[in-house]
DNA sequence: AATTTCACATGATAATCATCATATGAACTT
DNA sequence: AAGTTCATATGATGATTATCATGTGAAATT
């Protein structure tokens, strides 16, 4: 059925709704999900903690939506560019994700890095919403990528991915900038190097 | 001076002092640090939560310590193999590193990819200690790197650091086994790349 | 042997948190 | 306009937690 123009009641809850999930998507790439308490993001979101039950079952149900919310922005990083060859375009995408802007403002960036191991320890539930997200990404990637050999544009795309992340990662968990930089141009590097054909 | 021998008394202190340590360092990479209580570690080294502040100052001084202790292992995948070269042995340590049994196995495994992101949003003294550890093993795996071109052995190191813990980080977060193995497989191939001269 | 020390146990304390119960007022229905 | 619904506010509840206060018994000291 077509939508029916929504009551403005429930306008407003989808308003609340998004929201919660986009302040609970900042919140939980800032502060970690156990860092970040149901009152905080209904603070952040400009309500008050009782009606989050009126929107979520539970606090699980928000990390699943509040993980996909977080990913939608990934055309930031993941953007063709068609006159670019391969290598060139792995290191223009390496150097957007991999840089002290991104390193410094992780409320804003990509999700993986800060979640993977919060959701590596939650439910199910999470960690398949999780690798929905990074097969969209992977998909994104790979259809910039050349099918090369044995390693397809898929396979090619999972590694720069973990070098994007792993190395996103490794320099905010650094405390001095000389190590933190030297990480992001290093894994910058490698994952220009997925280009080869091997 | 030349250490004393130790008292009956210092020697039980010291023991529980190195249980507390290995119990925390364990549970920290298998539960996280938000998720770990103090008295959960008290109890896995067989104690109780009120001796605690006997032997931390806080809860931080023991996260500190357990980081350390749980990197004293890098000889297990950093291991010298001088009759090969860069790319077979970048291909030999990768593999040790990223496979199933160690994805399986967080709590006896590297503390990087679980806990660089509570590191990121501790203390500068914490994200200092997991510096200290991260170069240490960087500087491990240079010593068995070529310095080539422009790029510093300790370079080459810090990437493939960061396809590791990317990586092994990914592979656990993801839900279906398949994707999961392709992730370690894809990281695997990118790490071994590293070796080549660009 | 009497005394002192101190590692560790037991038992608060105060804070934080997820979740629930209930109230309220605006928005819809009639 | 009177009645109903429901999104959200206010205010519990019970669990968990870091940290502290106090006791105790074995070990060190005298």
């Amino acid at each position: 059925m077509p939508t029916p123009s929504p009551s403005r009641r429930q306008q407003q809850k989808q308003a609340s709704h998004e929201a919660i999930v986009n302040a609970a998507a900042r919140l939980f790439r800032e502060r970690g999900i156990d860092g970040t308490s149901v009152a905080d993001v209904m603070a952040a979101a400009g309500l008050t903690h009782g009606g989050f039950y009126s929107h979520f079952a539970d606090k699980q149900a928000l990390v699943a939506e509040a993980m996909s919310a977080a990913t939608n922005h990934r055309e930031r990083w993941i953007e063709p560019r068609p006159e670019l060859d391969e290598a060139a375009w792995l290191a223009w995408i390496a150097r957007r994700y991999l840089n002290a802007r991104h390193r410094d403002d992780p409320g804003d960036g990509c999700p993986f890095p800060p979640l993977a191991p919060d959701v590596a320890r939650d439910t199910p539930a999470a960690r398949r919403v999780f690798e929905a997200e990074l097969r969209k990404s992977a998909d994104r990637m790979a259809a910039c990528l050349n099918d090369g050999g044995e390693r397809s544009a898929q396979d090619k795309a999972y590694a720069v991915l973990a070098v994007c992340v792993g190395g996103l990662m490794l320099s905010r968990a650094v405390e001095s900038e000389a190590v933190s930089k030297r990480i992001l141009r290093a894994s910058r590097h490698l994952a220009a190097r997925a280009a080869d054909n091997g």
